[in-house]
DNA sequence: TATACGATCACCT
DNA sequence: GGTGATCGTATAC
């Protein structure tokens, strides 16, 4: 295995389900502005899959936001959510199929630890848990959005030693408003032994 | 141009 | 458990 060398397109030019499941357990590595390095293995996902999820953004059609979801695979869609978090999602599928992995959560985190130690326990568990959360400490904005995730791009997922110790299968959060479609288990929860 | 709302989080009780 | 913050986007006028 070479944990250095970023997942390629061709790891996310697959169906939307099997990159979601496979992203847990892969490491999300962050080169800040100022030269340190950040990252976390991820451990929550959710798939967003075609015009027809009703909860998928792309459902009501190509926009500005959304149309880098319909492009080619292995790029950042980063989007504002009530007006003070970001997203941070993963474009899936062939160019043209509108579809992307949510990065919900990410734990084992590398580079946090001078901020941790001042935390409470439960804090800091929680520190990378929620996708508004993990970017505002990633940096990670708009300005990500349609940039293929490259080591160039100071952005990028490596595939990482630790397989997920059980995988747990959910709704989506948050999308009460997509009807049926709220109701398929398109998220992915990882526990990991310690 | 105006308005309603969301793939959330933090803080309150 | 509940609610306020806060603004880009989509949609309605």
């Amino acid at each position: 295995m070479s944990p250095q060398i970023p997942l390629k397109r061709s790891f996310f030019s697959r169906p939307t389900l099997t990159v979601a499941r496979e992203l847990l357990g892969c490491r999300l590595v962050r080169r800040l502005p100022d030269g340190r390095t950040i990252s976390g293995i991820i451990s929550e996902t959710e798939a967003y899959i075609g015009q027809d999820d009703k909860a998928c953004h792309a459902a009501k059609g190509k926009t500005a936001r959304t149309e880098v979801m319909f492009g080619p695979p292995g790029r950042a869609y980063v989007y504002l959510i009530y007006g003070m978090y970001h997203c941070f999602n993963i474009v899936t599928e062939r160019d043209g199929f509108p579809a992307a992995v949510l990065i919900r959560g990410l734990t084992q985190s590398v580079g946090f630890e001078e901020v941790l130690a001042t935390l409470p326990p439960a804090k800091a568990r929680q520190f990378l848990s929620g996708p508004g959360r993990l970017c505002r400490e990633f940096g990670i904005t708009r300005e990500f959005s349609g940039v293929p995730l490259t080591a160039n791009a100071g952005l990028y997922v490596v595939k990482a030693s630790l397989e997920p110790a059980k995988i747990i299968q959910t709704p989506r959060i948050g999308v009460d408003y997509a009807g049926a479609d709220a109701l398929l288990p398109w998220r992915f929860v990882a526990s990991f032994n310690p």
